[in-house]
Order: structure tokens, then sequence, then C-alpha cells
DNA sequence: ACCTGAACACCGTTCAAGT
DNA sequence: ACCTGAACACCGTTCAAGT
């Protein structure tokens, strides 16, 4: 009763490009990328999937949509926390986007699809801010954030699909040691470095390396752990 | 006349698996991820697309055996070139990478789709091997192998998606130009360092950045270029 | 063992038609 | 301006049937 609706008013709640992209969100998350259909969300939001297409058009530019915004909410707030400590900052950037790929794995490879996707804009402004308040001289301040960037996005789709492809429930030492298995079983003439990997991928036993950014959490990254001692 | 072959000997030349990926290569680079189907393989292979099937199972396993294939022809030879200079060597291994993301740009997603794919392999070795040649000690190169690699696919997923995404022959400086007009155009409360960073993208006239792997190409990456003084 | 092609259960996108 | 639903031209995958 408050909003005054003229015109029309064809239904209560009013089929809205917000409510489409928070529908297709939650049907990402509960079914992942395959689960993304627009007549499975025309069927959540009890429409005709034709009238899903009249506000969003393609299903890339749905796909896009979603990523802004969860990457919007997952980092706003994140950086701006704290002026006095730089780099607890960027950690903080990079925590929030870890935290938000594990509740949405889907955005970890959505963000390398396009180049300067609007999502990643939050992002790059984040920690090029930090890097200012860091000190970095300023010609070295695109570059640095744009390195940092690339390295979170690559480190973000490998825990993406790390998530993506194992059971919800896996154990990640039983995982990591079937992987340094299959490590050290390659050829030893090929593949010399990685086999040597394989006893330190299975029991890591130092603490986390300074540039990873991701908390401790279900199945973080495929590396370093802070299990025994 | 050569190979005695035994048995039914259907056609001269034999569907094998190695004949599908080659021809999936071909159709990928020609017509991008959406040109990967069975049927169209079928059709240039001269099969029903059911035969393909028998040899490969998935679009998935397809996607995958094609990348490593590709991967594996840049990066091989690259990174045991030289002995001697293995911060040359580790440059080489990126520079194979992103020449052969410019040739098939559907690489630089496809990497970032499985978690420690075989793909990777050859370039998690080529970087390590080289870190041992470096110097760096033991324990240390684990982490730094696998940072360096996270970093090389971020940047390989938005240099692919560049090249994907813009015509063949965009101009460069006349995109960055674009994009930098864009970044000057953003809210000033909540992007001032992507704001100031617009000039730099659009002008800057420094060379390329110590971290940047990319050869001078076409479009290779997003950013630094040697034009001008 | 390898190949064929019909059949199935989907897709995204378009579009004439309604309100 | 916004919504509907039929129609179109595809998909990947399965599978009984052939050689």
């Amino acid at each position: 009763m408050a909003k005054t609706t003229r015109g029309s008013e064809r239904r209560a709640d009013a089929l809205t490009r917000e409510r489409i992209v928070e529908a297709a969100i939650g049907l990402l998350d509960a079914q992942g990328e395959a689960g993304l259909t627009f007549r499975a969300l025309a069927a959540r939001l009890e429409t005709g999937h034709g009238a899903i297409q009249w506000h969003v058009a393609n299903k890339g530019e749905l796909l896009k949509a979603a990523t802004e915004d969860v990457i919007a909410r997952a980092v706003t707030g994140a950086g701006v926390v704290d002026d006095a400590r730089p780099r607890e900052a960027i950690r903080g950037i990079a925590s929030g986007m870890f935290e938000a790929i594990d509740a949405h794995p889907w955005v970890g490879a959505e963000l390398s699809r396009e180049p300067w996707q609007s999502a990643l804009l939050p992002i790059f402004e984040g920690v090029g801010g930090q890097l200012q308040a860091l000190g970095v001289p300023g010609p070295a301040q695109f570059d640095c954030a744009s390195a940092i960037l690339s390295y979170l996005l690559g480190l973000a789709g490998q825990y993406a699909a790390g998530i993506r492809l194992l059971p919800r429930d896996t154990d990640r030492s039983a995982f990591l040691g079937t992987l340094a298995a299959q490590w050290e079983q390659l050829d030893p003439a090929r593949y010399p470095f990685t086999r040597q990997s394989a006893t330190r991928l299975r029991d890591g036993r130092r603490g986390r390396a300074r540039g990873s950014p991701t908390r401790r959490r279900r199945t973080d990254s495929l590396r370093g752990n802070s299990a025994a001692s």
C-alpha cells in the first residue's frame, strides 16, 4: 500500500531485473552453471520464459549481472575497513573474494570470462587504493594492482574448480593424498619436479605461504594447511 | 600400404582419438567454443556423431584433451632450452603459453576449468624446474611454482577473453582509449584509483612491467606497451 | 571392436500476439 | 510498457542395431 503504483499494476511483485538476478544466483548456487536456465528461472519466478528475456536479453548478460552482484557485495566493505593497515585490507579483499567463491563457486569461472568486466572493478579499485596507502610509488601502482588482480583471478579459478568438482564433503587430506599418489607415478624423466613436490603436497606441514589469501575453510586452496603440529 | 592392418580395415584412415582431438582443435580455432559440436565434428571427419563418442565419451573430455595437446606442444621445449638462464627459461614458458593462447584463444578459459588438470603439469614442471636452477630453497619451491602458475593462469584468462571478445583487427590503442574513457566516467567517490589509472591505461609510456610475460604481439596483454619513445 | 543413425530430452532465442 | 507461450533451430547423450 505504500507504493502508489500507477498504470496497470499487473501483479503484486513486479518482475524486476533485480528479482531476476537474485533468482538466478539462487539457481546457480543450488544447481551450478548447468542449472541456470531461462525455463527454470521462469518456473521459479512464476512467469513465462519470454518475460525474463524482456528484462535481460542474454544468458551471458544474466551471468554477468549475477557475478557483479556477488562480487560487489563480497568486496565492498572489506577494502574500506581499515586505512591504517593496507596489507591487512588487501588480504581482506582477497578473503572476501574467496569466501564469495566458497558460497558461489560459479563466480570463480565467470570472473575470467570477460576482460575488465565490471565485476573486477571493485577488486581492482580496492587493491589499488590500498597500494597507495602502502606507499607504492605512483607509476608502479597500476602494474602492481594488475599483477595482484591476475594472481587472484588465477587462484580463484583453481579454487572454484576444486569446489565445483569435488563432492561437497570431500576430505581434504585424502584428496591431496590421492593427487600426490598420481604425481608420484609420473614419468621421472619428464616430471622430476612435480614428482618431488608430491611429498610436499601430501604433508606440507609449514603454515600457509605468505601470498595465499584464503582463510582456513572447507577445501580452501589445494595447498598449504595447518593440520598437524 | 605400409601399415599391415589386421582384421576388418573398415576405412583407410581409421578414426582415432588423435584424429578426433586434432579436428576438434581445428574447429575450436575456427569457430570458438560454441563451434565445437559432436555433429560438426562428425561432418568434418565424415562419420556419424555417435562414432566419435565411442572414442571420447564426453564433450568435457574432448575439450580437456584438446587443451592438453595444445599446451604440451607450446610449453615442451620452451622450458628445456637453456639451463644456464632460468629466468629467461621461465619467461620462455610463459611466452609459449601466451603464444598458444593467441593461436587458440579457447585454451585460456579451459585452463581454469579443472583444477590440476593434466594440461597444467607441463607448466608447473617447467616453472618448478627452473626455480631449482635459480637456487630457490627447497621448501619454497612448491609455493613459488604454485604462485607463478596462479598468476599465469589469471593473466591467461584475461588475455584470452580479450582476444576472444575483440574483433580480430581491433586497434589496440583505440581499444585502450575507449576503456580509459569508460574508467574516467566512473563515480569519483567510489572509484578514485581506477579513474586515476585511466590516464596510465591510455598512454602508459613506460616499458612492460617486469612480471609481464607476453611478447609484443597483436593485442598482447591489455596493458603495457612499447610504442612511443 | 568399432561404427551408424534414430530418438530423447533438453537448450537459447525469436516473435506474433495479447494486455 | 510489459508479459505470454508457441515455434525454431539447435544441442549432448543414449542406445539398439549393424559389421
